[in-house]
DNA sequence: CTTGACCCTACCGTTACGTGAGGGTCTACT
DNA sequence: AGTAGACCCTCACGTAACGGTAGGGTCAAG
């Protein structure tokens, strides 16, 4: 049960020039070889390669994973354990970055754009990173998909006016339905809602009834978005989240 | 309003020397000079540097982020929505290595090693990556972290054996119930459970409730994991994943 | 008017491979 | 037995995205 570098990197994505390097460096060295000099990676050396995998994926410099697998007292759970938590942490992060994405995508649907106290807070985001690989569709070399997918996802002066006009007509009902006392669980209130998902799902993601309803929770959690909306009126955060929450609960759950 | 190049490292996190380079490229090119030459970058060099670190975590070349910020048809929430889009799915990728190593640790805790096919499964997580950085906390270098951490991250012969020996009698005391017939949201089946859990924080990770609801419909929805517990005892699985929940919501929520 | 904190422009170094060049090896089919 | 095609090997140079340092102006503070 032995593998050739064309095998270890079929089954493993990686190329067959990068488990060379692996080898000369001594990250990976193969079990053995055969008479002819041909490399044959044993089970153990994929199970190696994989914790490599993981490390490199959260950004240890390959001198660093030599250092903390060869080093004897850490077992295979070790290994586990500690890349369990970090790419939990890293996940955090992302979210974090998905999170000031969203109140972004808020301020240009509002038409205006962020202060530079709050640039400085999304670039807070990037900090203790960890990682970097490459790019998902090559871009940047693919000049083809330049013509064939711009179009589609581009959006005109004129449809950013309609966006902008549409998303303030919601706003304003939700104001004016607060103000007037109407109930966030009652009817109108949960349309409004329902019209503001779709108005994202619309232009920006696909936006469920449970992630909606999680954005509400941030328009009074995450102090950007609440500061934003009561400034608007005083109050609009809770009742836009208490809104979306109901009309997320109309659509079962 | 007009930074210096150490101002906008300070607030971005990004060296001076990595402006200098952007600049260099023409990736970022600061909106004017002083008269000694200083650069100075306005409000929306310090937007389009934004735009650029996100782009970056996701993996992509610095000349590609060249082409695609510069492309006249795409303004700024264009690039928020696809760096949604692919932060969301980089998320979900990562989701799926934390999957896998939970998993692995499965395994680890029953003693036994993947099978190849079981392997070349994780080995999926890692295709399409699409970026990397730095390091956690300078590992490969700091050298003192070594003797200070190691210890007390890493496991004995000894505490192995023992974690084995306390898995196996959960999970048999999990048959035990099941196959006397208890049902999974009786009390025994849910001390066993909160056993598990608890196991589960000592050893490895911070276990909420929460999150060991979802590992518990892991043993069901995962193949994997699905094909093991029942191969212990047919039924298995569903019963673990009923008793865990029924744990977690006696627990509130 | 000088010292310390910053800024500038080269320019060489580094990491983690990519990309051939030049040359054996191994079934596979004539 | 001969040979094409698919793999494998070892150099060895090329590249991306900066890191680091040298050599030299700039500027508010004392």
């Amino acid at each position: 049960m032995s593998l050739s570098v064309g095998q270890v990197a079929g089954i493993s994505g990686v190329t067959v020039r990068t488990l060379h390097h692996y080898d000369e460096v001594g990250l990976l060295s193969p079990g053995g070889r055969s008479l002819a000099g041909y490399r044959l990676y044993s089970e153990e050396d994929l199970e190696r390669l994989e914790r490599i995998l993981y490390y490199k994926e959260l950004g240890f410099p390959l001198e660093g994973i030599v250092t903390i697998l060869n080093d004897p007292a850490a077992g295979t759970a070790d290994h586990l354990r500690r890349q369990h938590k970090l790419l939990t942490r890293r996940i955090g992060r992302l979210q974090a970055m998905v999170s000031s994405l969203e109140y972004e995508m808020e301020a240009q649907l509002m038409g205006i754009s962020l202060t530079p106290e709050e640039r400085t807070e999304v670039f807070g985001d990037f900090l203790d990173a960890g990682y970097t690989e490459e790019a998902e569709e090559r871009w940047g070399s693919t000049d083809a998909w330049k013509q064939s997918q711009r179009k589609a996802t581009s959006y005109s002066k004129q449809d950013w006016l309609a966006i902008k006009k549409q998303s303030e007509g919601i706003e304003q009902g939700m104001v004016e339905a607060m103000q007037s006392g109407l109930p966030a669980d009652g009817t109108p209130a949960m349309d409004l809602a329902e019209e503001h998902r779709a108005s994202i799902t619309r232009w920006f993601y696909d936006c469920s009834h449970e992630m909606h309803r999680s954005l509400g929770s941030m328009y009074v959690d995450d102090p950007r978005f609440k500061a934003r909306y009561d400034g608007i009126a005083p109050g609009l955060a809770e009742y836009a989240r208490d809104a979306i929450a109901a009309n997320a609960a109309r659509h079962g759950q």
